[in-house]
DNA sequence: CTTTCCGTTTGATCTGCATCAATGCCGATA
DNA sequence: TATCGGCATTGATGCAGATCAAACGGAAAG
């Protein structure tokens, strides 16, 4: 392997920056040279599943680039997505054997992936990790939650000012930006993807952009161009009463 | 303390057989005095609030014996439930300082509650709790994203049907029993609670169950009794491709 | 330049659940 | 035994969002 990249990976975990810092920030060198020689990458066009609900899973991974999408689906079709996993994110679960959910790439996606029974060697053998995932999948949980209370008792409109502002927030988080008043962004998801996350039709979705855009909240350059003029406005018009919660 | 107390707790955790012994099971047997040292009991009684979101929450715990319920509200009023804590279940989150919904006592209530700050220092020294810790908290974010999907895209009588099985199989668990066929419990929740849970009113649950009944899917007693013809039969009604899924 | 295709928008109508409003059923209290 | 208060049921009506259907726009292919 490359001087320069293990140098980098021993520091901060090199080309997977974000999330392998923190999964690895207490960690000791030797520790993380264990961890380098059982990584590897995968790349995943737009559009690809990168795993199917009840497949045998023998890694686990944490996105690098590009997004991925958590849904379920019923026998009759109806679907509904359960996460979305932005730079940074971890997927899989240690002491699972088959995946839970779809697992699909909605942009070009790379992964960087542990194989899991090494991986699980070292969960045991270096208590940081497992502390770490935990704070991590607390956080998810945390999450999770936020967004049954949007499922369950949010109007459509709440729904998608809501969606808005957390992809902005994210957004806002990976670039290092401040967002001061406004922010602007791509969405990333399709109008469908939309609805199937917030539990809409694709139809509501785009009818209710449109009233947001009609009542100056938001403005959109083409498609998936979006400005928010106020962050404080968009908020309110998600109902919630602090800051909008978090993403899984 | 009392020597056979101590001693059941040194085997089986004694009191708090069912989840003390899940998080400790590994463990050696002078962690074992350690965690017997930090613990206490706490009682509430039914309708009784355990923690109101935003509070400082200076101890975890888990429910020996009742149910509490986690719930969000929002600035109106809102409600929605997130979470139906059993006996055996697991609240409080270590590395956070304060609750994040609020836990209400929805029938009497006996907790077992460990201060966090001598938790905390257990968890790092003693690397099998938060490896235990990591696995239920794993198994509640599935069961938050099976009820996301309850709460995006099922009708009022899927959730309805959801929901009795769920309580139909965790009770079961908590009986040893098997439901072979059918199934018998009584209904934990009101329906408003119900409603909560399910993101629906009051009415809508009432009319449902009421429905249900007419159709011989299930047979009530007085209000609360429900006895369950064929679990199989819930289970189509509920919607569920394959088991009906987990509670957090 | 035209055609095709896919995601999106917009319109018309339908419906499942919410809302508003009584009434019924106990168990508790006097 | 009468009365009250907290759940639960049931009915009548309204509306947000689903469904069905058509047309639009822009990028890619011929």
């Amino acid at each position: 392997m490359a001087q320069g990249e293990t140098g980098a990976f021993l520091q901060d975990c090199g080309d997977c920056p974000i999330r392998h810092r923190a999964v690895c920030a207490r960690c000791e060198a030797d520790e993380l040279t264990a961890l380098e020689q059982i990584k590897y990458y995968r790349s995943y066009q737009a559009g690809q599943t990168v795993i199917w609900s009840g497949d045998k899973m023998d890694f686990v991974a944490s996105v690098v680039t590009g997004i991925a999408t958590l849904t379920q689906t019923m026998e009759d079709g109806r679907r509904q997505m359960v996460g979305l996993l932005l730079p940074s994110d971890f997927v899989g679960r240690p002491g699972r054997v088959t995946a839970a959910y779809d697992v699909t790439a909605t942009t070009d996606l790379v992964m960087c992936c542990f194989r899991k029974k090494p991986f699980e060697d070292m969960m045991i053998k270096t208590p940081h990790i497992a502390q770490r995932l935990l704070e991590m999948t607390l956080d998810e949980l945390d999450a999770a939650r936020e967004w049954m209370l949007l499922l369950g008792r949010k109007t459509a409109r709440e729904k998608i000012a809501s969606l808005l502002a957390i992809i902005a927030r994210r957004d806002a988080t990976l670039q290092l930006k401040t967002m001061q008043g406004g922010a602007v962004f791509e969405l990333p998801l399709t109008r469908e993807e939309m609805a199937d996350y917030l539990g809409l039709t694709l139809e509501t979705v785009s009818r209710q952009i449109s009233a947001l855009k009609r009542d100056g909240v938001i403005a959109l350059e083409g498609k998936r161009h979006v400005t928010v003029t106020s962050m404080d406005r968009l908020l309110e018009e998600a109902g919630d009463d602090s800051d909008g919660g978090m993403l899984a």
